[in-house]
Order: C-alpha cells, then structure tokens, then sequence
DNA sequence: AAGATATCGTTAGCTGTGCTAACGATCTCC
DNA sequence: GGAGATCGTTAGCACAGCTAACGATATCTT
C-alpha cells in the first residue's frame, strides 16, 4: 500500500532533485564556456568519443534530439576539427561520425575542467558523508533508467 | 591530507552527479513542453510566485542569467498573462514583477506535472532507499551550496 | 526489372535563450 | 546642480531546438 504519507514525500522528493539538478548545471556552465564547448556540443562529442563511429541518426536518438538539429551541432564540432564524417560504403544514405584525437584530447580536457568545480566541493566533504553522497549518486543513476525503461 | 585515490573518488563522484543532472533534465523538458512553458520561463516564473515581488535585476542574479536576458523571459511571461510588471514608486528605475493569480495556478499545475514522472520512479523504490536517496538529495544540495559559496 | 515505398540526412525557416555593447532614465553623492 | 552610479531596454549576434519539404539511396512488391 503506498500511504499519502508516502506519496507526499516522494513528491518532495523529486521536486529537491529537480531543482538541485538545474542549479548544479547551472554552476557547471560556466566550465562549459572556457572550453570554447557548448554543452550541446561537449555532451554530443562524448558520445561519439566513447561509443565509437556512430551514424548521425543514432548520435540524434542517444541524445534525445531530432536529426536537424544534430546536423548542425555535429557541422559545428567538424568545424572545429573535433570529429570527422564519412559516408559508410554499405548503405550510402548513413554518415558515419568519427572523433579525431583532436576531438579526444579536447572532451577530455574539458570534462575535467568542467567538473573540477564540482569536485573541489565534493572533496571538502568527510567520509561517511562521501559514501552517502555516492550512494545517492548510484540510487540516482537506477532512478533515470527507470524512468527511461518506463517512458 | 587529501590522498591521490580519495581526489579521483572526488572526480568520479563529481562526473556521474553531472552526468546524473543532464539526463534527468532531458526526461523532465518533456514534461516541461506539456505546460507551454519553457524551462526558463517556468523556472524564473518559480521565484517570482514563491519569491514575492522582486525587481528584474534581482530575478535575472536568482536565475543566473543577464538583464536583457531576463527581460525577455519576463516579456514572454507577460504577454501570457502570468506575471505582470509595475515600477516602484520610490526608485522608479526599478521595475518589479508580481505573479498573477494565472501564474500562480499555471505554475502549480506544470511542477506538478514535471516531476510526476519523477516521483512515480522515486515511490517503487525501497523504505531504506527513499531515505538514503533523501539524504543524497541533502547532501548534494549542501554541495551547491557550497560551490556558491566557493566561487 | 521497374516502380512504389521507406529511410537517411540536409536545407530552409521559425521560435527562444544566451551574450555584449550602447543608451536613456533615474538616483545618489559631493 | 553636476558627476558618476545603477537600472532596465534596445539592437544585434550566435546557437539550439523544432517542423516541413526535399534529394539520394535502399528495400519491398509486383
């Protein structure tokens, strides 16, 4: 049976993480900028980074954004010499999107900087504290697959 | 003393809590697209309904953002009817925004809707685990504060 | 084999958010 | 009363998001 109680407090709940995470990105914009990235374009360029040569249409789907709109954040970051296309040989409608070492070393670069901020913080907390924090990160990563698995 | 392992912990805390805030976000603008409202509208349309009449300059440092940035945003919530400006009798450069009962009810009725896919993912889980993630929720809040603070 | 249909990525054109620079109006301090 | 500070707006730029429409290519049907 799920009380009124209950429901209350998960209501409460969730509207605390909402708005912790708006704020926390908030914050981290700021990171964002120095490396010359928009977030669009860092969170894009990680995903072809660690999920390898991907086609544009998957790039647009992992990202929850339609194929437009991924054209242009991906013609952005080829500008800046940070991935590569290439028009796969089997099926020619695909554009495969590759990252260039450039493209590495500069998501690396950045996702450090970017969160150095956060870890600065993060340090300063004791070590019980450290472990609840991770235990809620962890909670909080379950949490978003179940809502993406629920969708 | 902070040792090398505890400052990488530190690191990969901070990035799954980046990670964890970026992807909650892009389930949640969904919902957010269901109100009419846009993430920023709905946010500053927050402060100004649980924060009373506050001046534009005042919204647009809560919102981080810069003036003309939040003239717009206020300009937008305006021709919807949820917010209206008025300037101040005794510093007439100032202009103070007031929520209308239409925002009020607009506003209630769009969080409610954000996080209710949220808070139907927080209530499946555990009694142990809605407390520990509470205290994650705590604890990550205090961080921002921190950061805040810090910078 | 050829034509119909589906898929992929791009282009065009709109809205909205963010910024800086520059400005007019107003207040404050000397 | 004048100099300087503060507030909000306007103008103009870049980028991200969308839909609609299109050309190129694959695939299915007949």
């Amino acid at each position: 049976m799920t009380s009124r109680r209950r429901e209350r407090e998960a209501l409460a709940l969730a509207d605390q993480l909402h708005s912790a995470a708006i704020h926390l990105l908030r914050h981290l914009r700021k990171e964002d900028d120095a490396s010359g990235l928009s977030a669009p374009r860092l969170s894009a360029l990680s995903v072809v980074v660690f999920g390898g040569p991907i086609t544009l249409g998957q790039l647009a789907r992992a990202e929850q954004v339609k194929p437009p709109t991924m054209t242009r954040i991906v013609a952005g970051l080829e500008k800046d010499g940070l991935v590569k296309k290439k028009g796969d040989a089997r099926d020619r409608r695909l554009t495969k999107i590759y990252a260039t070492a450039r493209g590495e070393r500069v998501l690396v670069a950045g996702r450090a900087r970017r969160v150095e901020l956060l870890a600065g913080a993060v340090e300063r907390l004791g070590k019980t504290e450290l472990a609840e924090l991770g235990r809620g990160a962890q909670l909080l990563r379950e949490l978003i697959d179940s809502m993406r698995r629920a969708q």
